[in-house]
DNA sequence: TTGACATGCAACCATTTGGTTGCCTATTAT
DNA sequence: ATAATAGGCAACCAAATGGTTGCATGTCAA
């Protein structure tokens, strides 16, 4: 879980990941196409989000197809942001009563 | 959005945003109680989140009190992770198509 | 008023991170 | 066969990160 959050944590991994939802399956060279970066940043990007299982790979020749896993995304949704939400209504107007408070 | 990925990215405020939603509105101290860190060190991740409105604090004498802001966690499940949901299944099943066509 | 308590501020440090460059290997096309 | 293409590996670098220590400030209680 941690290693999600942490790859998610870079804007240039979750644009990765926004092309490859666009498009799946893409060779890294595709995946560097318009990127302001170098194909070996690129490369290292990929490799955390594939460390992180939110990507795979498959050699096809000489070429690497890489395609998106969404199951770690689903995840943390279902066992991370759902917890937040339940008790969000609740923290929300705790929150409002404080913020009233203050001016007492 | 980015603040709020890259605060989620460390699992010591991860864990401070648990014990907030355990209990709302607690002081620096408390939130300190039974952490391998020092004072500061929480003082700075609080800071982090509070920068990423995922925590507010209003102060009350000496003390300062901590709340859990749900809003942000419940925009990237609504505007990033459901976006990922779309075709989750789509993708599986043609990753598992790609994993298949390996062993040809 | 004086000491204890809650927090703030700043300098410093080691490690991690995101990126680069240079070169090597493997596959494909001519 | 040979050149072009797709990618891999490793060393290096600057900046960000997560943490520390030391000291200062503001507030409460005796």
């Amino acid at each position: 879980m941690d290693e999600v959050f942490k790859a998610l944590a870079d804007a240039s991994r979750r644009s990765l990941l926004d092309r490859l939802h666009a498009r799946n399956g893409q060779t890294l060279n595709e995946l560097c196409d318009g990127l302001a970066m170098t194909r070996q940043a690129v490369t290292k990007h990929l490799a955390i989000l594939e460390a992180a299982s939110l990507v795979t790979t498959f050699k096809h020749g000489r070429e690497k197809l890489h395609y998106l896993n969404p199951v770690p995304i689903h995840l943390i949704g279902e066992r991370w942001i759902r917890k937040f939400e339940r008790g969000r209504l609740a923290a929300l107007s705790e929150l409002k009563r404080q913020l009233e408070k203050r001016d007492e």
